[in-house]
DNA sequence: CTCTCAGTTGAATAACCGTTCAACTGTATT
DNA sequence: AATACAGTTGAACGGTTATTCAACTGAGAG
């Protein structure tokens, strides 16, 4: 019987109370790369600048100096979000000239928002 | 005429190229105040660890122990988190001898963490 | 009372991240 | 060709934050 450590898990400082619920949970999570994923993905509404833009492109689309007068920043600051914005598939641009105009391109930021916000207003 | 910088916001380092949109999306924008706590919500969800306490707490109440092993993690880097979770509502406990059970306090959640999950699968 | 164990807490460390700054690209205008 | 302007980019700075560590609380067991 060199059964040490049955009850542990690697990097856990404790024993298992409750097994069964523990065993039946894991089987049920999703993969850790799918949760990695899930919050690099909420990661992205998670700083009010970027939440910013995406509202203001909700109502329309909007060219990089429209935004950074409209949220009082500088262009610099609104392309390295908008850079971010785009990696993620939230954002998509086209160019006209010399001005880029950017657009929401993702139908579920609406609804996530849209959930979001029911939560923060109780 | 004194008016300079007529058509400049403060901090921005641009002039504005679409007055009446930029006029027009500033009146619908919610207020600065709200747009920040939306992000402070969603940066919640911006952890792989919390994101998996609370797919966790989806299926079952579980003590911080059962957490911890589940994860892999110390029972006091998942209290930390448990802690953020309950200060933001999305979470609750309960007491039954010398173990904490937590599980989930929100409705909005579920709904939530499914549009993030529609997103990332494609 | 004492010991054990679940859980909490605060300080410290390290990694991460948003903005700024300066230099740059590219397009239109003259 | 030269200038002006919209936008991008990379490095650097400063603030935020997740985890670790050690000390602590509190409840049950012997």
């Amino acid at each position: 019987m060199e059964k040490i450590n049955d009850n542990l898990t690697p990097a856990c400082d404790c024993s298992v109370i409750h097994e069964d619920v523990v065993r039946e949970v894991g089987k049920s999570m999703p993969d850790d790369e799918v949760m990695f994923n899930l919050a690099e993905f909420f990661k992205i509404f998670g700083d009010s600048t970027r939440v910013r833009i995406i509202c203001a492109l909700f109502r329309s689309e909007m060219c990089v100096c429209d935004i950074a007068a409209l949220l009082g920043m500088t262009k610099s600051a609104i392309s390295h979000q908008l850079r971010i914005l785009k990696q993620s598939k939230l954002v998509k641009n086209r160019r006209d000239g010399k001005v880029v105009y950017y657009s929401l391109d993702d139908e579920h930021i609406a609804k996530i928002i849209d959930q979001g916000l029911a939560h923060i207003l109780e």
